[in-house]
RNA sequence: ACGCGCAUAGCUCAGUUGGUUAGAGCGCAUCGCUGAUAACGAUGAGGUCCCAGGUUCAAAUCCUGGUGCGCGUACCA
């Protein structure tokens, strides 16, 4: 491989590619599941996405977390199967096969037929499915799309019958008739979550009705903003703890009822005089004429009579509501409880009226408001019209306004079972944690029956047959059961197979025949953990083992989806959560913190950032956010390219670097690897160490966020001091014991960094696993980084001690930089002399052990060491106020005040006893922190933990020693410019002013050795090839191969 | 309307159980470094920690009430 061409133009991006390419052709995810396939198994389910639309954003970060946390428990010798899933049936594909028809599902059905219309859904569900492929295969997640699971796979279906079989067993499936979202234009009831998707705010009209009291000269105003509702209207209801006024309207010739707080409202417009008062309870029971013919006879069942209920408010309208219950869920409970069983529906499922609304059948029901309003206008039981703007639900697919009707539907009886999920929920670990007794706990807490059957056709039959004479109902639950009840055996569940299919029982009158509706596809994704094993039919013992899953991963949304049904199945079947831990992602929003939209252009395509980026890139920018913790997150295409940057750039640096002179030297782990002592060495081991402790501490409370930011750290460590001190001996000629030791420890920090980095960036651990393997002659090691096992920290190596005093070192160099930047004199430049200044012996004693590295980094001739602290620095103090204000309470601020006025040689008795008494109260040390500053006047500096003072006195020869650095800055820039390699040697002509040639002279030795030149000649005359200024000297050179 | 979350530098975000000098990166300015560098390093400017109360010796942090944003829930007739 030519390395040296490849690392010139290295892409990140090209590089991706090669390995997915690695990959695939060499099988490394199929390996990866070979080689575990005997450990213990972490149970991952991978929630089925919609296929009809492509991968976005969110599915990405849901992706990406899905990919590392099975990624990370392969190595760390567990067996994580990783099956995709599709999600195949539902009104998405329905609706898309209605556009493309023309015409709604049930006129389809009529023309065409159930099998045509199931041919034409089939036929576009696995439309996208080489685009997902696509899109995940790229950012790198490893998922199995062969092996993967379908809710229209029939023992998919089959597995759901059971699911329902065993809820039917337990008593928990009802038929009822409850009022629900209802969109006519799909002739469909919708579920909770999808009524709830789509509110507006909209225009309503709003009027105020008269309804006549049978037993006086006088009506009840009631007020609705549904006058479709008002032929339907069979009792009004009052607030039994409200006021209500007996009101007369002289000009309209009209005496009511209404709320006493809803008069002023009233008086606005119309001149009312107050009659009487009565409460709601008084007017309970008082009965009125019907408003509209149609079902007056229902009298007889006490409708049309005045009830009581807390839900009647006065904010708006008039006290009054009147009652249709086969529109309201409030209005059905008020009749219910009463005990007034009568309800009616006049409206059919494409939102008209039926016959039984003589006037108004056929009309939608919406259109019938304009007439029914001016019929009761006509009738002068019109009082008042407005509009009413209020946000109302509309149908997420179709774009139009819901009704709510009452409809036949069987439920899941949720409410039952509540004390079981919740108790299941306590058993599960929530990303982030509020989730738990949050958002989803009161929901839980909340939870209502689940009406999961569709009056559908493309989806799982539900499997109750019904006997046609006796009205006997049988549940069926598997194909066989079916088998041994019709004879027919079959190997399709859907409709155009099982809606045919009818029975009898020998002995009992009547056919069985199954009722027509469907389930609810979150029915379906709800039991997949049992359906994707076909369970019980097969897998009983896998699926045995590993229930509850160890992990799952959505977004937010899912929290009244997938969590949900997943949650309300496990509790009912087998009382316990269907998962142990969870990681909740947030929504990705554009860079202008809205939504991201198509239709405004406002992102760039995964697809596309992945082309520029990279993969690695674009997985570590979404799990350092805090979409990992279900946050929303602001996306911005400069935020991956920082990634690059910050991270990735570093990283692949640190590794050329190491590349570049370890193939310059030949050398080998297999044959030069050495522990040295070196104090760095020591340094870096240790804190990788303490790296893949965090790391696993991090990785077992699911914290993602924590674990990259420490990645991160260490590689700038990495990169900012590790091989930046020890540049120099990596330069040394041979390949004495020293550079081995270097070499050797940053082989093992670049090696094992690429193992922990691989769960998180698999294509770049694996691109330098991958370089690393290669330059070992004798590697048994892994094919792949991904086939590597976790490293764990050894804990022996961590010191801490040496850790800090790595950490005072950078505060020392820091200080130093800043006070040459305070004097203005460059790092180039050396000067004579740097004191550490501290009282502690131990810790300056620590320091003297780094000081070369102090010395090179500062440019300083020598270092010294000062235990006295005050001839350079003033003290102050300040109490230790975590400590000390638990034990002082509310004396505290007295004695910060103490504590702060100390005087210097109260400090010092302080730090030399230990102790120091202040009225009468005893503080010992660690109750009171000392800081420093330096003393004015010195050239001292101090960050309140360290000082130092530097000698910034230049003389001439420091000069001169200064100049000759910057020869040697012109000669390497002129070596690159001309075009010799690193290890070139060169022969150097000067032209300069007399002070830089002594300069050059006196260091020549010095100059000669860095820019591997072998002779240096001085010339006053001609022109030279590179010219340069050095301060207010000129210098030219002329360089020659030798 | 209710529930949950969020609000910290121009921007994107950290900020442990309350603890007194509130941090990082980007951007900006200045200086420097560069034979691992698509780079980088240092220094500096930049803050009403959304607002108002409260609890406390002490509040960015806890409580209450607002405001704004997001998500969820909701037939308010």
């Amino acid at each position: 491989m030519d390395n040296e061409n490849q690392n010139e133009n290295f892409s990140f991006v090209e590089s991706e590619k090669k390995i997915l390419d690695f990959w695939k052709d060499q099988e490394i995810f199929k390996k990866s599941l070979e080689q575990t396939k005997d450990c213990p198994p972490y149970i991952f389910y991978d929630g089925p996405p919609f296929a009809t639309g492509l991968p976005h954003h969110g599915h990405l970060v849901a992706s990406t977390l899905k990919d590392i946390i099975p990624r990370y428990f392969t190595m760390k010798g567990r067996y994580v199967e990783r099956r995709f899933g599709w999600d195949c049936h539902g009104l998405p594909i329905e609706h898309e096969i209605d556009k493309k028809l023309g015409m709604s599902a049930q006129d389809a059905v009529e023309k065409i037929g159930v099998k045509a219309y199931n041919e034409e859904c089939r036929g576009i569900v696995q439309r996208f499915t080489s685009e997902w492929e696509k899109t995940i295969s790229r950012i790198g997640r490893w998922v199995d799309f062969e092996n993967d699971y379908k809710t229209m796979d029939t023992d998919f279906m089959e597995s759901v019958w059971w699911v329902f079989g065993q809820l039917w067993e337990k008593g928990l499936i009802y038929q009822g008739t409850k009022v629900v979202p209802f969109s006519t234009a799909l002739g469909t009831v919708l579920s909770n979550f999808e009524a709830g998707s789509n509110y507006q705010d909209v225009q309503d009209p709003a009027v105020t009705i008269f309804f006549k009291l049978k037993d006086e000269d006088a009506y009840l105003a009631a007020w609705t903003t549904t006058p479709w509702t008002l032929p339907s209207n069979l009792c009004l209801c009052t607030n039994a703890d409200i006021k209500y006024v007996k009101v007369r309207d002289e000009e309209k010739q009209i005496t009511f009822y209404m709320a006493e707080a809803r008069l002023e409202h009233y008086s606005k417009k119309n001149t009312l005089e107050v009659l009487g008062t009565v409460t709601g309870a008084d007017l309970k029971g008082r009965q009125y004429e019907p408003l509209f013919p149609y079902f007056a006879d229902l009298a007889e069942e006490n409708c049309f009579q005045i009830l009581n209920d807390d839900y009647v408010t006065t904010e708006s309208g008039t006290g009054i509501v009147h009652i249709a219950p086969g529109f309201g869920e409030d209005d059905n409970r008020v009749m219910q409880e009463e005990g007034i069983k009568a309800s009616v529906c006049p409206v059919d499922d494409a939102g008209k009226f039926t016959n039984k609304i003589t006037d108004y059948a056929g009309v939608y029901v919406k259109d019938a408001d304009k007439e029914i309003i001016k019929d009761l206008k006509e009738r002068g039981r019109l009082y008042e019209r407005s509009s009413y703007l209020h946000s109302y639900p509309f149908c997420p697919r179709s774009k139009t306004p819901l009704i709510y009707k009452s409809i036949p539907s069987w439920y899941v009886n949720v409410e039952a079972i509540k004390e079981k999920m919740v108790a299941a929920n306590k058993q599960i670990h929530w990303v982030p944690d509020h989730i738990k007794e949050g958002r989803f706990g009161k929901w839980l807490e909340g939870a209502r029956d689940w009406a999961i059957s569709r009056n559908r056709v493309w989806g799982t039959p539900i499997p109750i047959w019904i006997n046609d004479t006796t009205d006997k109902r049988i549940c069926i639950s598997s194909i066989e059961q079916l088998k041994e009840l019709s004879g027919v055996e079959l190997s399709d569940l859907h409709r155009e197979n099982t809606d045919d299919v009818s029975f009898s029982i020998p002995g009992e009158e009547g056919t069985y025949k199954r009722i027509t509706e469907v389930f609810d596809c979150w029915f379906e994704s709800g039991s997949m953990p049992y359906a994707q094993l076909h369970y019980p039919f097969e897998n009983k013992e896998m699926f045995d083992a590993g229930y509850p899953a160890e992990f799952i991963a959505e977004g937010l949304d899912q929290t009244r989806g997938w969590f949900y049904t997943l949650t309300v199945l496990s509790a009912a079947i087998f009382d316990k959560p269907a998962f142990k831990n969870v990681i909740v992602n947030g929504l990705v929003l554009a860079k202008d913190g809205r939504k991201m939209s198509k239709s405004e252009r406002n992102f760039t395509a995964p697809d596309n950032l992945m082309e520029e980026f990279g993969a690695d890139a674009l997985r570590l920018y979404l799990i350092t956010s805090g979409l990992v913790k279900g946050e929303e997150q602001k996306f911005d295409d400069k935020g991956v390219k920082d990634m690059v940057r910050t991270a990735l750039l570093p990283w692949f640096n640190s590794f050329k670097f190491f590349k570049t002179y370890a193939d310059l030297d030949g050398w080998d782990p297999a044959k030069h690897y050495v522990e040295g002592d070196n104090i760095t060495d020591n340094w870096l081991i240790s804190n990788l160490q303490t790296l893949k402790k965090n790391i696993s501490k991090e990785m077992d409370a699911y914290q993602l966020y924590n674990v990259v930011p420490a990645l991160f750290t260490f590689i700038e460590d990495l990169t900012n001091t590790y091989i930046r001190l020890n540049r120099g001996r990596f330069w040394a000629e041979g390949l004495e014991a020293d550079k081995c030791a270097a070499y050797s420890t940053l082989y093992t920090a670049l090696q094992e960094l690429s193992i922990s980095m691989a769960p998180f960036a698999p294509f770049f651990s694996e691109f330098i696993y991958q370089e690393l393997k290669e330059m070992n002659s004798s590697s048994d090691a892994p094919e792949s980084v991904h086939l590597c096992t976790y490293p764990t920290a050894d804990e022996s190596k961590i010191n801490s001690l040496l850790e800090d005093a790595v950490d005072r070192m950078n505060q020392i160099i820091l200080l130093g930089r800043q006070k040459r930047n305070q004097v203005k004199i460059k790092v180039k430049t050396p000067l004579q002399e740097l004191t550490v200044i501290h009282k502690d012996e131990a810790l300056l004693k620590e320091i003297a052990r780094l000081e070369n590295y102090i010395k090179t980094e500062l440019n300083i001739k020598s270092v010294s060491y000062d235990q006295d602290e005050a001839k350079y620095i003033n003290f102050f103090t300040k109490p230790n106020f975590p400590a000390l204000g638990k034990r002082l309470g509310k004396q505290m601020g007295k004695f910060t005040g103490l504590i702060k006025k100390l005087s210097e040689a109260e400090i010092a008795k302080f730090e030399r006893q230990g102790s120091i008494e202040l009225d009468g109260e005893v503080f010992t040390q660690g109750d009171i922190d000392i800081f420093r500053e330096a003393r004015e006047g010195h050239d001292a500096l101090s960050n309140s933990l360290i000082s130092i003072e530097l000698n910034c006195e230049l003389s001439p020869e420091l000069l001169r020693e200064g100049l000759a650095r910057e020869v040697i800055n012109r000669i390497q820039r002129s070596r690159k410019d001309a075009g010799f390699n690193v290890g070139e040697r060169i022969a150097l002509t000067v032209k300069s002013d007399d002070n830089l040639q002594l300069a050059i002279e006196e260091h020549q030795e010095y100059i000669c050795g860095e820019t591997l030149t072998n002779s240096i000649s001085f010339s006053s005359e001609g022109s030279y090839d590179f010219e340069f200024k050095i301060d207010d000297y000129s210098l030219e050179i002329a360089l020659t191969r030798v």
